[in-house]
DNA sequence: CGGCGGTTTGAAATCTGTCAAGCGGGGTGG
DNA sequence: CCACCCCGCTTGACAGATTTCAAACCGCCG
């Protein structure tokens, strides 16, 4: 069971995520493990080995608003970004490892693949209500938790102390807010507390207060069987 | 070619959409008749044969915020709402008719039933820079814009007049406003000659114009060969 | 030391929300 | 047939959240 495995080489955090999504054989994980290894840059499906990516939609007169993003352990280009309709543009935000993802495997693979799929349509809906009906104080919790949970899923997340290698102005391009204000209400949730950051880092010291202000609802990882 | 045809019965919408999007054979085409004739309520992958839906998130005070809307043609319970994410409802806002997606045909309907997975994820992050970085007057336009293209694809739209069987309250749920303001909206580009609606028909005099003014990038629909 | 990107701060402007009331059409029951 | 009611649309005055503009600060690197 790799999902308690502490942060380690590049491609653990995949193993670690694939395999919390669905059941892989032995075979599939050692599939994955050599092709990790490689790490070379692809425009096939793909999988984030380390880094942050994300998919960003830029406007004429400059605005831009970032649509997802992408973590390690998460996968490109499955069921996106079809031919004709590429109106958005992925971009790396740190160093990102990409490798190919297999393309046949066990059930498991396909499953994970698929589970995966769905996981990021939801983290779409989510964004969705965000953006629509929360205060700005209120997305940047959501938002934190959501991340939280994802980097969690590949083993990123330790005791609710993870890494966020953004600049507050692409926060700002995420939850649609200018970043002089998302500036002040990370203030504010220091000053209350809520969050502690320093150098990159952020930790939650209360979590349960977080979910229950936002209405936090995780996604659920339950295996078909 | 039925793109052109006038609007008519309840499945001429779906077939006008689902051969915009792939080559059909006359098998799927007449399959598909059968099946749409019938009308009955599905739980299963499914078609909208008329009337709008909506993929919906209520918050626990009341606050909601409409995700996405599924108009006559489009499908649902593809790749969305997997076992264990359902956190969305859908909801009819009109009178619904669905019926049973044909789970296999030809690969024209394979083909079709992919194009439009990857439609409805266009649409998700084009709802998502919407809310993120536009101001209500641009969401306004956005989304009609969007709407008329929707409702082109099924026939449903007739040289930029199309129904919007949505009130006022609705509108603001999706747009991530109040219903009072966008009231406000609405009278301002009826002001300036804009938009033109009457009893739930919209038209839009002048779409370039609106096109200009959001950089609308309309959704290329290019079959693949 | 100087410059640079990113963060922090303040004051003022703007957009959007809130509250509350009036209006209008369509349906229902008397 | 009319009175009434309900829902959705409209309007106004005001409050509040968020943006804008501009400057200062900070750590880091060349």
């Amino acid at each position: 069971m790799p999902t308690s495995l502490a942060l380690s080489s590049a491609y653990d955090a995949t193993l670690n995520r694939l395999s919390a999504l669905a059941q892989l054989t032995p075979e599939d994980i050692e599939a994955l493990r050599e092709l990790l290894g490689e790490g070379k840059p692809v425009t096939q499906p793909s999988i984030v080995l380390s880094g942050w990516a994300a998919r960003t939609r830029l406007f004429s007169d400059g605005r831009r608003q970032i649509l997802g993003f992408l973590l390690p352990g998460e996968l490109i280009g499955f069921c996106s970004q079809r031919d004709p309709l590429a109106t958005t543009t992925i971009s790396a935000l740190t160093e990102v490892n990409l490798c190919a993802a297999p393309q046949q495997g066990s059930a498991g693979l396909a499953e994970a693949y698929a589970f995966s799929g769905a996981l990021e349509e939801f983290f779409l809906f989510r964004h969705i209500a965000r953006l629509g009906r929360m205060s700005a104080y209120e997305r940047l919790i959501d938002w934190l938790l959501e991340i939280r949970d994802r980097l969690a899923i590949s083993g990123l997340s330790v005791g609710d102390s993870f890494r966020v290698p953004l600049t507050q102005e692409a926060l700002a391009d995420t939850l649609g807010l200018t970043s002089v204000h998302v500036n002040r209400m990370l203030q504010l949730l220091r000053r209350e507390g809520l969050i502690v950051s320093r150098g990159g880092m952020v930790r939650l010291p209360d979590p349960a207060r977080l979910e229950e202000i936002v209405d936090y609802r995780p996604a659920v990882i339950a295996r078909t069987q």
